[in-house]
DNA sequence: TTGTATGCGTTATCAC
DNA sequence: GTGATAACGCATACAA
């Protein structure tokens, strides 16, 4: 896999490199004469500029760093579209790693991504990273870092996620308002900043309307638990008459246990899941959902992170941006 | 975002950068103690190799570029798990590229993996691309390709696909031997192999069984296309007592259009589909699925790929790599 | 307007 | 054992 170089058209036109390499830029000091020949030589030929060579001369990839938990995830994979979209048209690319929920992953990966000089990192934190200190280093050293999704308060970068609070707030509201109260909350890792900002809003919810929060209907689960069967029949135990679940998984495997035992949605039983799996709705009409804004949490991520990487302004401190859940109500889960 | 280079390390123990480069490699010919030094040295202040100037140097990159049409397709998603798997363990980053099914995206695509001097390429077609000339030409120049999934018989490189073929005819026979006559076959874009692929299966099936095969009963669709339900309705009108769905898109459509028309399955009309949705046994327990070995594609094709890059045996002909699917029965269409 | 020289970080080929 | 030098492909400061 050879293919031509500037020094192939230098030689080949008896001029030199440099004037080459300038008529490829489309230099104002070149003759019109002369970058019409190389560019028509080098169209001819399809002379194309090597990006590693580029990237050593002028210290940067114009490649972006995307760290993910997991690429087979509805969520993830759209947010990455968005990430795609928006360097796309800013003329960067797009370097996709994963940690697969593993802290150790995530530093081999994060190596690499710095070792391939990638221009900046967008990342959404594994759910075993308890320590950001590679990250806050990195960021000392002025890396562009933007998180996304699982986010990380002792890392001082920008962050975009969805409004988990609103939309756990908006959800438990949902289903107060239709008469519902003993809400179950199913959710994942605890310490990951998303958990805990869907238990805020839900827990906000329930007070505002003066119930009280009740531990015993609410339940933890690992990423990597293949069967969450068992936490759902104990959380069934205490007789919730609706459930919020915190993800994809834990929406379906609620519908899948529910189904099981007859316990008919929503007559019975109300489910709203933080979903956005394509089928959701197939999967039986009453599901409801929290949908996410993923595309656009991928769209702004690439943004802000393309921002700090070419205005190198460190002083662009943008903090926290949240962007609106959507709460699709599939049917009416009204109490009669 | 600075590192320490070689030259940091010389500088600072006053040796030269071969040295301490060849330090760095372990090298027979460096003293023990000098050794010592420079690992110290380059461990206390987190020396890493710069792989873009090793890169130019070395004149590979130790990267695979992927083209998949979407990563937000459970398939495609799994595939470049089993790709990502198997490149780790030899030494290799993948590199993810998608070209949304536009014949234009991956030809751009295509060029970035190139200029970005990926080692070797593992593609599956866009359903658009018609013209592989210029996978022939990269072919010619001797870059390593391996194709999985969606193929193409003009060209001459190893390919590893799903065997498409035997899934539909098992399908096919399953439906038959359990009452079917009447079996409808929507599917996806006519000219990707797979289609055809799938489509002989299911004629091959048909004729072994003596049961003639009616074009009336076969529908295409577009990949791009958001609503196949006018399709689906138009076979319905063709009275079909099953179907063989191509995708989990087509097998998830149709089963909301039977239920949506109060058509029992598997009681009235069998339903099996290409799936591997995870959810899809929630959907309906009566869908029921030829599944796809993404995983083992994936950890197949880059494992070709890998050999070939390394070999450099332009020789090596490993031609086709069919892996079987895995027929999964969820209920028995049995008619009674 | 064009050419010469230098350097990005690394490794390899020579010397010594 | 170690060091000087060149080279990978490109871009630019400086000459001419």
């Amino acid at each position: 896999m050879d293919s031509i170089t500037i020094k192939d058209i230098a030689r080949a036109l008896d001029l030199s490199t440099s004037t080459v390499s300038r008529a490829l830029r489309d230099s104002y000091e070149i003759s019109p004469e002369t970058k019409r020949l190389v560019l028509d030589y080098a169209k001819q030929f399809n002379y194309r500029p090597n990006q590693i060579a580029r990237s050593l001369k002028e210290n940067r990839s114009r490649i972006i760093g995307v760290i993910v938990p997991q690429i087979a995830n509805n969520f993830f994979s759209e947010v990455i579209n968005g990430i795609e979209a928006a360097a796309y048209l800013r003329g960067y690319y797009v370097f996709i790693f994963q940690s697969h929920e593993s802290y150790e992953r995530e530093l081999v990966t994060l190596r690499q991504a710095i070792d391939r000089k990638a221009d900046g990192l967008l990342i959404s934190l594994s759910s075993s990273t308890s320590d950001v200190s590679l990250l806050q280093s990195l960021q000392e050293k002025k890396l562009p870092i933007v998180l996304f999704d699982r986010v990380s308060a002792e890392l001082d970068v920008p962050c975009v996620t969805s409004d988990n609070f609103g939309g756990a707030f908006a959800a438990t509201e949902h289903l107060i308002e239709t008469g519902r109260r003993r809400i179950a909350h199913i959710t994942i890792p605890s310490y990951i900043s998303i958990t805990q900002e869907r238990l805020a809003g839900y827990r906000a919810a329930l007070e505002r309307y003066g119930l009280g929060y009740d531990e015993n209907l609410v339940r933890y689960t690992d990423f990597g638990q293949t069967d969450v069967g068992p936490v759902i029949n104990d959380l069934l135990t205490q007789a919730p008459d609706a459930f919020l679940a915190a993800s994809d998984r834990l929406a379906i495997s609620c519908l899948a246990a529910l189904k099981k035992r007859n316990i008919a949605i929503p007559e019975t039983v109300s489910l709203v899941g933080f979903t956005n799996t394509p089928v959701a709705d197939l999967l039986d009409p009453a599901l409801s959902a929290v949908e996410q804004p993923a595309l656009e949490i991928g769209r702004m991520a690439a943004q802000q992170l393309i921002d700090l990487i070419e205005m190198k302004a460190d002083t662009l401190r943008v903090g926290r941006i949240s962007i609106p859940t959507r709460l699709v109500v599939r049917a009416s889960s009204r109490l009669t």
